[in-house]
DNA sequence: TGTTCATTATGATTCAAATCATAAAAAAGG
DNA sequence: CCTTTTTTATGATTTGAATCATAATGAACA
């Protein structure tokens, strides 16, 4: 999102991150801005009864885990690379210095962290809405018309597992397969070949 | 939070909304930046049920609604004065033109929104978490050391009613009373006049 | 000061998602 | 190719928050 050699030019360095491994970890301070130039990202909570939840997936491209960055607070979840990922980090100081030198790229960062805020409030409502089938529609259709821009309908397809949206809503597996497919006999999904299309 | 001289340097306006009024709602463009100046602002959606979603609470000096002028979406809830409320209203291109202008105020635009992203990313978890007493305690510690700064046990004295508490995270007012009552217990937190501290 | 309304309180019951158990199908790995 | 692991599937059971009902308490207000 901030152009790589702007990055550089600011002291940033390329970092590989082997599959699973933490890039940090929840309540940790924040040192580095983080982007990713290749692979995937997953930023998560583990819960006291073991269970997972998914904040979100980060690709290439996009950054992750700023929040911490401007005030003297802590990670509140964890990011792991999900697959063998290369990361441009850059010292928080720079970090800062580049955004009051750069205004427009600043812009584009205060775009990216509300268009977060943004999926956050759309979220903390359907979870806490107690309707498995609204709440997983609502995910599939913001990744659909937020995130890739489709309108045809069945357009996406759903490259999540049933325990990943499981996980990103709070919900467990048992309850995602079932209400999927009470969301197919209602023509509000398809599944094909075990694949979900919006 | 941005200087309200500044802000009506670049046009802003100053507009009293009563007790209850609309400022925005859910679905709907957004054209200016809000400011308090005097009151109080409950962002909020309205489920299926009738059920209550608080999003959160704005005071004087604090702005919102900011993510939907950044990209091409529309406000993800409601926001209306809880009380009698004096807000700076900024057209959207003109409030553009002045992050891009003052970039040390744009910087703390950026923090806010970043702070709310925070606070977002904590909830989400614990709504998530079907566990109402840990997700109660979890809001009011947010509540106590990030907003009010506040450390010595129980000298946070909890300005909000059970059913705003139970709004707030999703859960039902019964539940609220009685996770509280269950709390107190605990020593987790005390009850004085039917006023919780933490 | 008495009346109305909002808030807190508490017990009984319902209900839907979690949990448990088990298995089939598909994908990954050697 | 066979073996192992992951993912999807489905039925039976449990459980805890929602719901329903009802009331006490406190605050607001005329």
């Amino acid at each position: 999102m901030i152009p790589e050699e702007l990055l550089i030019r600011y002291g940033a360095h390329n970092k590989l991150y082997r599959k699973n491994e933490f890039i940090f970890q929840q309540e940790q301070r924040a040192h580095f801005y983080y982007q990713i130039v290749s692979g995937e990202v997953k930023m998560n909570n583990y819960r006291e009864n073991g269970k997972e939840f998914i904040q979100s997936f980060f690709a290439a491209g996009q950054s992750f885990g700023e929040p911490p960055l401007f005030s003297d607070i802590t990670y509140p979840a964890n990011a792991l690379a999900t697959e063998d990922s290369e990361i441009l980090c850059l010292k928080k100081e720079r970090f800062i210095e580049l955004l009051l030198e750069n205004p427009k790229i600043h812009l584009e960062v205060t775009t990216a962290i509300a268009s977060r805020l943004y999926y956050k409030a759309i979220m903390a409502s359907e979870i806490s809405s107690q309707e498995p089938e609204h709440c997983i529609l609502r995910i599939l259709d913001y990744l659909k018309e937020d995130v890739y821009k489709l309108t045809e309908p069945f357009s996406f397809r759903v490259d999540l597992t049933r325990q990943q949206i499981a996980d990103l809503t709070g919900l467990r597996v048992e309850t995602i397969i079932r209400a999927t497919k009470s969301l197919e006999k209602k023509n509000e999904i398809k599944i094909k070949k075990r694949k979900i299309y919006r």
